[in-house]
DNA sequence: ACAAAGAATTAGAATTAGTCTAAATCTATA
DNA sequence: TATAGATTTAGACTAATTCTAATTCTTTGT
């Protein structure tokens, strides 16, 4: 009798992978796809662009990274997998992290107005950093 | 001595802006760019896509309509154009305002926190829509 | 250890959303 | 009515991402 397989989805943080997610955890910032392969092709020179796609899915959905997407551009990946907020620089682009609880308090409140049953709350705040300020 | 020309953008509203506007007015979802396109052109069958563009830029400039990105493929276009909040299904991904002061409320938490000088404040719930759930 | 099956990787083509360009057309006004 | 400025048009172009098909691992059974 054939041994039953399970998992659809293979879990295993193959060479390629692992590289992506180091890149990832690498870095303060939140890269794009091209800078991360820029960045793992440092040192994997083989690893080519779909592999750069197919680990980000796969490095997503085990929940190792976390995709930003805002229409500006290209998704951004983040080492931060817990529920946070982002404020966005409507000057120069800078996406930075921050967590307000009370915002995550809020769950129930939007499920019920919006008659969805929720998975999560995301507060984004648009703005001016620091930096554009100042200057 | 010649006029005085105070305005860098002009804001007239044209013939292909106006059909725009009316097509996003007339509907209660939140078209892109494409569906757009495609409706406009039944009034205007002239109209090019690049114009479409143009239009969504002015209208959006005007404050006649609001644009949200998510990464989700294409912009969308909302003729809300009040402070207020999305909903979207994990599902099927469809898109639904709503209201939330208390997330309104919390712009200057989240100004302290992210250190950003807030513009505004945007909650996002993703979960699953009262249609998906039923099936 | 070896072959077969299944998974992952690769390179490049394809797709999609959106912007750019240059020529043509409008429109307001002197 | 001529003209300058604005707008529209069609299509080329770009950037991000996905798809495809061939190739290269990895397992695992014998």
């Amino acid at each position: 009798m054939a041994q039953v397989k399970e998992n659809k989805t293979e879990d295993k943080l193959t060479r390629q992978r692992d590289a992506v997610l180091q890149v990832i955890r690498a870095r303060e910032d939140h890269p794009t796809a091209n800078e991360i392969f820029q960045a793992a092709r440092e040192h994997l020179p083989t690893i080519s662009y779909a592999t750069v796609y197919n680990s980000l899915r796969f490095l997503r959905e085990a929940g190792l990274v976390h995709e930003i997407k805002f229409g500006d551009g290209a998704s951004r990946y983040d080492r931060e997998t817990d529920r946070h907020d982002h404020a966005i620089c409507n000057e120069c682009g800078k996406l930075v992290d921050f967590d307000l609880p009370q915002a995550a308090d809020l769950i129930q409140a939007a499920a019920r107005k919006s008659k969805f049953q929720a998975a999560s709350v995301h507060l984004t705040l648009r703005g001016i950093c620091p930096d554009c300020r100042k200057a």
